[in-house]
DNA sequence: GATTTCACGTA
DNA sequence: CGTACGTGAAATCC
């Protein structure tokens, strides 16, 4: 491997490397410039960072490799349109499961090295050397101070830390995120693709592309947040948690009172503190109800038995307000700008869902009309329509169940095929796809036994290998791991089953919806943006007259995602896309 | 001070 | 009709 050469053109340098358009070039920042690498060739540029990567891709229309998606952050505050890109943590958590990321985990996994002797930072100097000339303690193997690996074979961890030192450094680092890359391309290309008519490329390198430009979408709704009219806001705030406390004795005062409507209703429960789920069971008991918990649930048919139920319901859903979504989170995460922004993720631990901090993915119904759009601007709400059904149709491959998608309802030809009516067939549906424990889906799930046995065996086998645990992987190629039970008692063992059985459905929703949402970036006009992703929900804040140019693509869009995720399989994927001011205006 | 339990919001 | 996530308060464990 040659070393790292300096460029004045590093455009020319990798043109010359045989670079050309679609072809891939990673890049790594550093303090005093950049470091890019096309296979076997790295070089770096100092100075502008960002003008370099910003004329490389004018010049060469490069696909850009990135050790994750933290590094677009860069070229998106310079204004730089980011194009496709692959995202070597991603890519990591796509084949080998999990949640982590960080370049010395990914780069041992792809090396087959034990992640338990993973290098810490500060350890370098006890195995080789240090980058600033200290001595090898004795060791024989020189450390070079530009070389991103160690003797050992792991990655230096201080790099992974803090970033390659400098432009020569960030060189080597790209080279070595090309290096994971080429790894886990091989990796993708030996899983086998699941559809039955697959177009170019392989299902899971397309989804490798789909995730890694999640993150990215990631990083930039991080960026961008949530619009939210403050007025509206506070003034939803103040009706259920009181007017905003000057000081600490007036926020005593408003707790105390919303506290006393519950505790006045049962003679002897001044002192009852109702944050306190062992105190509230007392007080119910002492009201003459018995429960062996206060969930709500266990609460709401005991509404009618006595007063204090009904107050303490609705003195959860306030205390909820005032703690969680009170002036606190609004003063905490809505900027100056009126946007509410928080940390997310393009996949979780689990099935690959996106998450989000702040509140964005759990604020309750009852605060949405404050989530609005901006003057001369509208909000397009699209969600995809019976999502999970339709997807346990095209990942199992179940041509009975695959036709029951052709109209806008699913559960009603299921109904018809069940000879039950409609509400008994979704309920039926969706214990399949849950794993069901209680209730009485009974006849209705045996129907839909005989009715599509290609998608219940399909359940049935991800259910088995969950119970054994043996991993499973999506349809997208993710790999889910099962845990270890150390007394794998038979309920343990079916949490595990339902696990699986849920993750193989949820994952390549998540999938599929995150292909649908970066399909949908990538083609939004100027001044247009994605600002919230929500497991099957799309919003997008956009000028008001393209209003009609956003609903369109967004249809477009999934006719796009869909003709390649579920080439095939026949099935019809659907949106409800609707445009409006506030986000409580779309039905739900 | 860090971790666990309870409760509850969203899909 | 089950899974997942993030959150805050109180209890619990050092």
């Amino acid at each position: 491997m040659e070393a790292p050469g300096e460029s004045r053109d590093a455009a020319a340098s990798l043109r010359a490397a045989g670079a050309g358009p679609g072809s891939p070039v990673a890049v790594a920042w550093a303090p005093d410039g950049v470091g890019l690498a096309h296979e076997g060739t790295a070089v770096w540029q100092r100075g502008d960072g960002v003008a370099v990567v910003r004329r490389v891709l004018h010049e060469l229309r490069p696909r850009l490799t990135w050790w994750s998606a933290a590094d677009a952050l860069p070229l998106l505050s310079g204004g730089v349109r980011v194009p496709s890109s692959w995202d070597v943590a991603a890519t990591h958590r796509l084949v080998a499961g999990g949640s982590a990321g960080h370049p010395g985990t990914v780069w041992a996994a792809a090396r087959g090295l034990a992640a338990g002797h993973l290098p810490r930072t500060g350890q370098l100097d006890l195995l080789g050397g240090l980058a600033d000339g200290q001595g090898g303690h004795g060791h024989d193997d020189p450390v070079d101070a530009h070389d991103p690996v160690r003797p050992d074979g792991y990655l230096r961890p201080d790099w992974a830390e803090t970033g390659p030192p400098d432009a020569v450094a960030a060189a080597a680092w790209a080279r070595a995120a090309l290096e994971v890359a080429a790894a886990h391309r091989a990796v993708l290309a030996a899983l086998p693709d699941p559809r039955r008519d697959p177009p170019a490329p392989a299902l899971a390198e397309l989804t490798a592309w789909s995730e890694s430009a999640a993150e990215v979408l990631a990083v930039e709704l991080g960026e961008t947040g949530l619009p939210v009219d403050r007025a509206t806001a506070l003034a939803l705030v103040e009706e259920r948690a009181g007017p905003r406390p000057a000081d600490a004795a007036e926020a005593a005062a408003t707790r105390a009172a919303r506290d006393a409507e519950v505790r006045d209703l049962v003679r002897g429960a001044a002192d009852v503190d109702l944050r306190n789920p062992a105190q509230v069971r007392d007080l119910l008991h002492r009201a003459g109800i018995d429960v062996p918990d206060t969930r709500s649930w266990r609460l709401e048919p005991f509404r009618t038995a006595h007063p204090v139920v009904d107050a303490l319901l609705r003195w959860r859903k306030a205390e909820r307000v005032a703690t969680t979504y009170g002036y606190a989170w609004l003063d905490r995460h809505v900027g100056a700008d009126g946007r509410l922004r928080g940390t997310w993720t393009g996949c979780d631990g689990a099935a690959g869902r996106m998450t989000a901090s702040a509140g964005l993915h759990n604020l309750p119904a009852e605060l949405r009309p404050a989530v609005a759009a901006e003057p001369g601007h509208v909000l397009v709400r699209a969600d995809l329509g019976q999502v999970e059904p339709r997807v346990l149709a095209a990942v199992s491959g179940d041509q009975d169940l695959a036709a029951a998608t052709a109209g806008p309802d699913l559960y009603a030809p299921v109904a018809g095929r069940l000879g039950c009516d409609r509400a008994t067939a979704k309920i039926a549906v969706l214990a399949a796809m849950y794993g069901q424990t209680s209730g009485t889906a009974g006849e209705a799930l045996a129907g839909l036994e005989r009715a599509y046995p290609v998608a219940m065996d399909h359940l049935r086998a991800a259910d088995a290998s969950g119970r054994a645990g043996r991993h499973v992987r999506t349809y997208g190629g993710r790999l889910v791991r099962m845990w270890h039970l150390e007394n794998p008692e038979p309920a343990a063992v079916s949490a595990r089953g339902r696990f699986a059985r849920n993750a193989v459905v949820q994952g390549a929703a998540a999938e599929l919806f995150k292909m649908w949402a970066v399909t949908v970036r990538a083609a939004l006009p100027p001044g247009a943006q994605v600002v919230l992703c929500l497991h099957d929900e799309l919003l997008v804040h956009a000028p008001a007259a393209a209003a009609d140019e956003v609903v369109a693509l967004l249809h477009e869009c999934l006719r796009r995602t869909a003709a390649r995720w579920a080439a095939g399989s026949g099935v019809r994927l659907v949106a409800d896309v609707s445009v409006v001011t506030r986000w409580s205006d779309a039905k739900g």
